[in-house]
DNA sequence: ACGTCCGATTGACCGCAATCAATGCACAAA
DNA sequence: TTTGTGCATTGATTGCGGTCAATCGGACGT
């Protein structure tokens, strides 16, 4: 199932490509951390594209915590659902770091849509692969056991590294607690199925929530793309 | 929070639109029950709007089983986003009913969007919908427990059938297994909790795999719409 | 009516991950 | 240096849900 392996491989400059056609429309905006851009239930909002920083997009679950269900950075673009179907924003939105991001209002992006019809397109596109990227995130919640999620989720950093050298180097995307989260774990967990990993030899702890994978064969394996 | 209540509150007729636009271009088509309508990473494949009949959408998982995404039924449309992305179906679909379905292939698909580009914005809301539904599916299987995701689960139906009097009849669109899957539990699990929710007064049983809610108050609350 | 088959339900058991709690560790402020 | 604070890690414990297995019950065919 070679196919798994690059199901989520970017395509570089795409990004780039559609905040090129919508940049004379964008306004840079500074957030600081920990700055609610929007809430689920939400409809007045904004479209975002990340410069610096890192935005978590999530739901409350009902007792209190929250399931996190994208982490963005730099050459994102996310925030335009409800402008192209009406309804209100799915999930709440949330900077973790402070963020320099390029926004656009709801009335600027339909006159942008008007002009350019095209756009439509590239949004089917970005809507297209945040579907895949909430797929991937239910196969992980469903998938049982600590270390397959855990290895799905850091060979699937690896791949978007797109280093193929021996020993990539790979940084978690937001602190641990956050990561964990995203994988669908508690903390403790994410940190024991860490140990188990660098136990076995297949990754080794690095500073700052960074890991050295030592061995991506066994990682892939543990992810569970052995058949 | 009562916009959470009416989150998924469907748009009536909507599916019936699209339809009726791309209905000249479509083929009328029968499936038998357990009929592989495509596998994720296939590129190649159709679109599917279905007349009667059911199909699921799932990933399998490295153990062997299956994560269930969607279940689908008469009048949704589905299977249009390697269409308008190109890249790969990122789930694969089974019939798991004898069905009979509307299909349009690739090509014809995209001499239609060139025709008619209100298309684009018509499958820019329907990829939406699939979006949120994606959501709340990360939203259950992230909830801790037994009895909240069941009560979730059934509270979505109820609001779907949309009748507001008391003793709401829901019936399950699937097979106790494949819904048990949809909610991210075992079957056997998903039996306990609905003779738990029995006993509380909430449901009551009834045939074929449906419950009458005899108090949805307590249904809600359960799922954990309390706040 | 009887037997077969398949799915749903219930029972018994236990492994695993969440929970609670403590310690370690880096970094910033005093 | 010392103190404080936030986060990561490790330890000890328990409860929940998965697993295996048995039973039940309806649909269907002969």
């Amino acid at each position: 199932m070679k196919d798994k392996l690059k199901r989520n491989s970017r395509k570089p400059g795409f990004g780039d490509e559609i905040t090129h056609v919508l940049e004379p429309y964008f306004v840079k905006t500074r957030f600081n951390a920990g700055r609610i851009l929007w809430r689920e239930g939400e409809s007045a909002g904004k479209m975002v594209s990340i410069v610096t920083g890192k935005v978590k997009i999530f739901r409350p679950l009902p007792d209190g915590k929250q399931a996190a269900i994208y982490i963005f950075g730099p050459g994102d673009m996310f925030g335009f659902l409800p402008f192209i179907d009406g309804s209100p924003y799915p999930a709440s939105a949330e900077t973790i770091e402070e963020t320099l991001a390029l926004v656009m209002t709801r009335e600027k992006l339909r006159t942008v849509m008007k002009q350019h019809p095209d756009v439509a397109f590239l949004l089917l596109e970005h809507l297209g692969k945040r579907l895949r990227g909430a797929f991937d995130q239910i196969e992980r919640l469903s998938t049982r056991g600590v270390l397959p999620k855990i290895a799905a989720a850091l060979h699937s950093l690896s791949i978007d590294i797109g280093q193929r050298a021996p020993s990539v180097i790979i940084s978690l995307p937001a602190s641990s607690r956050e990561y964990a989260s995203l994988v669908g774990l508690t903390p403790e967990s994410f940190s024991r199925g860490i140990t188990r990993l660098a136990d076995m030899g297949i990754i080794h702890r690095l500073q700052n929530n960074s890991y050295q994978i030592l061995n991506p064969e066994s990682l892939a394996q543990e992810a569970g793309y052995h058949v």
